[in-house]
DNA sequence: CATAACATACCAGTTGGACGGTTTCGTCAA
DNA sequence: TTGACGAAACCGTCCAACTGGTATGTTATG
């Protein structure tokens, strides 16, 4: 609000919102629908200067997915400050944010709904390969325990759930089955 | 074989390839390079053979999406087949089915990247929602505890991972994972 | 011969993106 | 303080290639 009424150009403003946008189209009509002219009509902002900031069309989608990254990262360090047992930190922080996607605001689904779609960008899945990769490595002494693998891969899976809406459970079954995932990590 | 060298018209078989081809390219290069064009031409049909067979590009898809629950539902009841212990018995099959996409033949994993590309169109999670109602409705009473249900969310991840080629770990570390998450459906 | 199984030609709309323009901005000398 | 000026932030248009789909064939099969 404070940025809204000095007319200056916001060129971050205007980055950040076009890759809302195209985040947007992705998850509600499918990564065929996100397009350089879907984008810029539904965002305002020319064609031109869509390609202003992201040269192509490629870079578009890059970018969207490293924004993606930064916040799971984000969201995982935020768990992790406020857990005081090293043994199985992260495999938690990673678990509660998987978890974050339900409770959050309605806008923000769309970012994992977008993460999916880009998943299937067979150019994007080294990204995420080398992002896992990375961490696995950073926490070999304190996550490296089997139970801690199937939690993390079960955290996967209610991702992928909540994603889908499939597996729907009552609340009360869900808090067994993350207090069950939580007391996994601590074995 | 029989069917190959006398040039009898095969329209099933040539249906069969071009959801084959779909798959390849799907997997390969991503939903958008899916076309009708790309498909036609890769499979040597002509696109009106093509649209012969699928009046439609969504009604390709979605006989692509049949044809894959189709699989992963004869998986699942082949190793429920071999399973003598009624508890847990559809939670292990449905594992089995997930870790199969990983010993199985190169070309076999196209249909697994194809299935995540497809549930990443808002259209066909509909369909995958109603497999899954179906199932859970099923086997209410041999896998509805806790441990199954994480399970079979973990079996996701591994289905998710071996897709993506993330959480690489060596053999004995899977099996060690295996036969924990058999452990946890029998409990 | 009727119908299924294809092929060929064509179309209107859309695609990614190249291109040349105009406006805004930071900065630094006068 | 000004104003000049190069760079950054945008806009509007054009285009060749491609998109899903139709319409009309031709050929095989039962």
């Amino acid at each position: 609000m404070s940025t809204a009424h000095h007319r200056k150009k916001q060129p971050l403003f205007v980055r950040q919102q076009l890759l809302e946008v195209a985040a947007r189209l992705a998850s509600e009509k499918g990564m065929t629908a996100v397009t350089l002219d879907a984008v810029s009509g539904a965002s305002g902002v020319s064609k031109g200067g869509l390609l202003h900031h992201f040269p192509s069309k490629n870079m578009l989608l890059e970018a969207l997915f490293d924004s993606l990254l930064e916040r799971l990262d984000a969201a995982i360090e935020e768990a992790m400050r406020a857990d005081p047992l090293p043994h199985g930190r992260f495999t938690r922080g990673y678990l509660h944010a998987c978890l974050a996607l339900r409770d959050q605001p309605e806008g923000t689904k769309d970012w994992a709904q977008v993460t999916m779609v880009l998943l299937t960008e067979p150019q994007l899945r080294q990204r995420w390969h080398e992002w896992v990769r990375e961490r696995s490595e950073e926490y070999v002494g304190t996550d490296s325990s089997v139970d801690a693998a199937i939690v993390r891969l079960a955290a996967d899976g209610i991702w992928l759930a909540d994603l889908l809406g499939s597996h729907d459970m009552d609340e009360s079954a869900r808090q067994r089955l993350i207090d069950r995932l939580i007391e996994l990590t601590q074995l």
